[in-house]
DNA sequence: AAAAAATTCAACCGCTTATTT
DNA sequence: AAAATAAGCGGTTGAATTTTT
């Protein structure tokens, strides 16, 4: 196709722009193997390439390095991008750190091609279902750990109630079996955690948390999008308009984020996924 | 089968931050 | 310390491709 005629790989101040084409490719990757990474100003005096330093620098990262992963992002990788947006937002290239092989430009135009806001499609659902199912199977697992401490506890620690022997106060009639008891302990347990993880969803990804408004489901019906896009918007760390607005206002200076969730325990159980794959911030 | 609409993604731009002179 | 240069970042654009009508 001759992108020419629409002024596309044309000419500019005596750089060429758009595609890239392979003699332009394998000049700047000749120009990598002898000279290294950078200095990428000084790719067009050695190699005669017409290419802007910053377009070369570009071309590189995002398609040149060898250590590019190729293909389609996988489920586990939308997980994490999921995770790593509903903490940080749009700082793509902090969410790049924690997928190897994976561009910011890449990481950015999947986003906003699958979870943009004011596009609920089949893949936001399909990644919200995803998201969710990882959830519940964590809160199992945590269930299920829990009972068994239970259990370790009442084997080492028999039933208090049974040996206050006649103390003079009326001891209440069980009002249900102790089997039944241990089910609604259990089904207690089992609401409680469903709040905490919906609240935890809710607070760090509303996109992905199970609830089905439109106004939950899309962060951004207002001002959210972008209070998170320009990481400069105010001060508000709580919730305090149903969901429209997320923020962590002043934590959305990176630093902070970092060190505030480092230092936080409900990193733990807030995004079990990036531990299991063993993902670090950085 | 063809046209229209939707989606994808490479590359651009402007701005900010970091480093060098 | 200040200016210049380089690198990095996020938003946006638009050609190419795919899907839908």
């Amino acid at each position: 196709m001759e992108a020419a005629q629409f002024g596309w790989g044309r000419e500019e101040g005596g750089w060429r722009k758009g595609p890239w084409t392979a003699q332009e490719d394998k000049l700047l990757l000749d120009y990598v193997r002898q000279q290294g990474e950078g200095r990428w100003n000084s790719v067009a005096k050695l190699t005669g390439l017409k290419r802007s330093g910053k377009s070369c620098r570009l071309r590189w990262v995002n398609y040149l390095r060898p250590d590019l992963k190729r293909g389609k992002i996988t489920p586990q990788e939308e997980s994490v991008i999921l995770e790593l947006h509903a903490l940080w937002g749009n700082r793509w290239s902090t969410i790049a750190r924690s997928l190897p092989g994976r561009t910011d430009n890449e990481i950015k135009n999947y986003w906003r091609t699958h979870f943009k806001k004011g596009k609920p499609s089949k893949n936001i659902e399909r990644a919200r279902a995803r998201f969710l199912k990882q959830r519940r199977e964590m809160q199992q697992n945590q269930l299920l750990l829990l009972q068994g401490q239970q259990d370790h506890h009442q084997q080492q620690q028999p039933d208090r109630d049974h040996d206050d022997g006649g103390s003079g106060r009326e001891a209440a009639p069980p009002a249900v079996s102790p089997a039944t008891a241990q089910q609604q302990h259990e089904e207690e347990l089992q609401t409680m955690l469903q709040q905490d993880i919906d609240d935890l969803l809710f607070q760090f990804c509303p996109m992905a948390a199970s609830c089905t408004s439109s106004s939950c489901l899309l962060p951004g019906a207002s001002a959210s999008a972008s209070a998170s896009e320009d990481g400069s918007s105010g001060d508000h760390h709580q919730l305090d308009d149903g969901g429209a607005t997320w923020g962590w206002g002043s934590l959305w200076n990176l630093d902070d984020v970092v060190d505030d969730v480092h230092g936080s325990a409900c990193w733990d159980t807030s995004f079990p996924l990036l531990q299991d794959q063993g993902l670090a911030f950085y």
